[in-house]
RNA sequence: GCGAGGAUAGCUCAGUUGGUUAGAGCGCCUGUCUGUGGCACAGGAGGUCGAGGGUUCGAGCCCCUUUUCUCGCCCCA
């Protein structure tokens, strides 16, 4: 029996395209992220378990993540998000750190479930995150933040919505307006979160059935759905016109609009699943009927870094996933052709390869990226194998180039092929490379 | 953890009520053509039909188990 060449389930081998690609993505990412100020820190990708014990979900620690324990009895899990691990690294240098503190980092996360569209179990995710700002000034630049990614990556604003709700309004919704419990809130809040993929007469049973057993008014799921039905927060119930998180919601829709990210909606269903988000989420929807779906998102988590035993430190960050940015861009045609990092395919013709190393070595001196055919085959497989590699440049090397020292180099886009020095070479290849 | 559907050549897939030696297209290799890719022509290699067990005179096809992929659910990035 022969060994599999599967890669183990739920995780992806970076073939050398697959991996420029991913290079592209993260180079977008990085770009914009940097010139907004975000610096890049990373972290080790194991963590003891009680990190995560506080704040990420119980079912996403207990039965999803990777853990074990290493050879000294220790604990230990494969990191299934970034956020408490920035945390800690924040908490850690509480007093010393220059605040409004921008970081970003592109980890790659583990998860323990079934495989399916657009969830993996390792993916990467580029993790924004700004500490320090109390106000509304930072959710505003957060969300700029991924409008900017979106536009970097050619992306227009018909192709995806940002929703923006504020937890502080929706929990003041659910206990003064609705007068519900902690219980029924919290099993009110994961249903809500669900609302979108339920018939409206299955959430409106599975709602009477948390809010009947409050002896509260009558037709209190109607007064529900009619408040998730509200798409614009003038249409709140007059006694929260206003309440300090609508003010809020109105500042940061204003500034967004001010900012030109227009394509923004208020909706008040939205959850998220963590607990720790305790004030304004955001989340990036693809509008393509055949991805219909939540990208990523983010929000406040003002008390994590507080759990570390240093004074809180008011946060706001989201997390962009590779795989559902990769589906959006393909889906949306936004992937561009990445070519090679080589520029040049060295063809040797005949006995040569003694004799054309100093002139190969003398092009990456100067700049190029040159890789060289040493296996003595026939010029057209040689260069079938530039072809097939996405090289867009040919170098022949025979004697005759060698004596004359005027080099054979052609184009394999455009066919166009000519001789000249190896430094008008470099300068063709060059200026090419830019285009 | 639960449900549905797949797995046949490197890739995409045919394969009749169970019946000779399992096919096609593309790709790959060789040659026409030892200094030029994509085109053309000619030839060739490549399959324990995902794995294991069972039924049968006979299994790619039927049954069981298992692995894995896809799509959902749960949950959520």
């Amino acid at each position: 029996m022969s060994l599999s060449t599967e890669p183990y389930k739920g995780a992806r081998d970076f073939y050398p395209e697959d991996e420029r690609l991913q290079k592209y993505m993260f180079d977008v990412m990085r770009h914009t992220v940097e010139s907004f100020g975000y610096e890049e820190y990373d972290a080790p990708i194991l963590e003891p378990l009680e990190l995560f014990l506080a704040k990420t979900s119980d079912e996403v620690v207990n039965e999803q993540t990777y853990a074990f324990e290493d050879r000294g009895g220790r604990k230990v899990v494969i990191r299934p998000e970034m956020t408490p691990t920035v945390s800690r690294m924040v908490a850690a240098k509480r007093q010393e750190l220059a605040y409004p503190l921008r970081w970003y980092s592109i980890p790659n996360l583990w998860r323990y479930e079934r495989p399916q569209r657009g969830r993996l179990r390792e993916h990467w995710q580029l993790n924004v995150d700004l500490f320090g700002i109390d106000n509304i000034a930072a959710e505003t630049e957060i969300i700029q933040v991924a409008g900017a990614i979106m536009h970097n990556f050619g992306a227009t604003h018909e192709m995806y919505t940002i929703k923006l709700n504020s937890r502080k309004l929706l929990d003041q919704l659910l206990s003064d307006y609705l007068k519900l419990g902690d219980v029924q809130q919290q099993t009110l809040r994961r249903l809500i979160d669900r609302r979108n993929k339920m018939e409206e007469s299955e959430f409106l049973a599975e709602a009477d059935s948390v809010l009947n057993p409050s002896q509260h008014e009558a037709n209190l799921s109607e007064k529900l759905l009619d408040l998730l039905n509200i798409k614009s927060i003038d249409n709140l119930p007059a006694e929260f016109k206003d309440h300090a998180s609508v003010h809020e919601l109105n500042i940061l829709m204003t500034d967004l609009q001010k900012l030109l990210i227009t394509n923004i909606e208020f909706d008040i269903s939205l959850v998220r699943g963590f607990d720790y988000y305790n004030d304004i989420v955001f989340e990036v929807n693809d509008n393509h009927p055949d991805n219909n779906r939540s990208m990523f998102g983010g929000g406040r988590y003002d008390g994590l870094v507080g759990l570390f035993g240093v004074e809180p430190l008011p946060s706001v960050g989201f997390g962009m996933g590779d795989i559902t940015m990769k589906n959006f861009l393909e889906l949306h045609n936004l992937l561009p052709n990445i070519r090679p990092e080589t520029d040049v395919y060295a063809v040797l013709i005949g006995d040569v390869a003694s004799k054309a190393h100093t002139v190969i070595a003398d092009l990456r001196e100067m700049g190029l990226n040159v890789a060289v055919d040493f296996s003595g085959r026939k010029t057209d497989k040689q260069i079938q194998s530039a072809v097939k590699k996405g090289i867009h440049y040919v170098l022949f090397i025979g004697e005759k180039e060698l004596d004359s020292e005027q080099y054979t180099i052609k184009n394999l886009i455009t066919g166009v092929e000519e001789q000249h020095s190896i430094q008008r070479i470099v300068s063709i290849v060059k200026d090419y490379r830019q285009q």
